[in-house]
DNA sequence: CTGCAACCTGAAGTCGGCTTCAAGTCAAGC
DNA sequence: GCTTGACTTGAAGCCGACTTCAGGTTGCAG
């Protein structure tokens, strides 16, 4: 094995690997415990890692920023080769799920924000017939999509009738 | 007192307001708990809601939406009327700041986009200039404006010096 | 070869935002 | 007036993503 091999200055430490990345080395070891990252241990047992667990984090940060879970971004890193980097193709999927995700979300702040003009505009809020009542209310209920900004969808309950009639205040 | 008498029929049990806000009725208590919401007691001892506090409620959902904590929001919420729908000037100034709290979020996920995108053009990933691992490394450091979309900010640690050498593979 | 920073481990703690539980009380329709 | 479902409370539990702690080991500069 002459290709490949990590020559020894090709491998950090966990706190090189921590500045380098910006968590904390406490993190690292978590990410481990999730099996995010893997390293290698020297004979003392101290972890080793590869350049290429940088790129791993990266991506489990760039995943967290479009909404996901550690748990989900382990699933979408499971499917890109652990020692290389991506190919086009193999990048292109996750890259696509994320563009949408990510539109998804701009979208929906695009919302957010035409509703708080329009309240600027007519200095509502009154119960009556305000479009950011009706987001935070109704649009908080609803389906994934309003779901990540939120830290947690408070709308898995009821949400059973329709029980709005006219806005009667 | 003629004015102002919420006529009985205008007070809503927690179970009515858990209905219609889409918020367990615990939440709302938890709400409540955290000033964020009032209520009246029966004599029954029984929390008793006005509908106006459907728009705090609606409010503090908002507030969530746009990257806020509910301590937060009750800062904003505590410079509201509590009984009436807040004037246009009075809403002015939070929908203000709200205003450019999306618009950094929507920028930063703007970044983050085109930064995908660069990679599906490159194929990168690799650790050379990767775009998005640029992002994912430096930028979840960097301050604040990169925090909303992050459960918790990583970078509160060390970042001490750029010990960023060329990105030496 | 020594000293000390950096590393190791498992267990426990933290934080925000809730939910769940147990045990008891209230309100309203029959 | 009784039943039953909606309500009350405080305390504890849960989740994700980590951090902190205590007590012990390693690696490398001098």
């Amino acid at each position: 094995m002459i290709a490949n091999r990590p020559s020894r200055h090709d491998l950090l430490t966990i706190g090189q690997l921590s500045e380098r990345s910006g968590l904390a080395t406490s993190a690292l070891r978590y990410y481990e415990r999730l099996g995010l990252i893997h390293a290698t241990r020297t004979t003392g047992n101290q972890r080793r890692y590869t350049r290429g667990t940088l790129r791993r984090i990266a991506f489990v940060r760039a995943a967290q920023r479009v909404g996901l879970s550690l748990d989900e971004a382990k699933v979408a890193l499971d499917r890109l080769p652990e020692h290389r980097a991506p190919s086009g193709t193999e990048w292109d999927g996750v890259a696509q799920s994320w563009q949408s995700r990510i539109d998804e979300q701009i979208a929906e702040l695009e919302r957010l924000k035409a509703k708080l003009t329009g309240c600027i505009g007519c200095g509502c809020l009154s119960l009556t017939r305000c479009g950011l009542y009706n987001a935070a209310d109704r649009a908080a209920a609803a389906g994934p999509g309003a779901r990540y900004l939120l830290t947690r969808d408070p709308a898995t309950g009821p949400e059973p009738a329709p029980t709005d009639g006219p806005d009667s205040v």
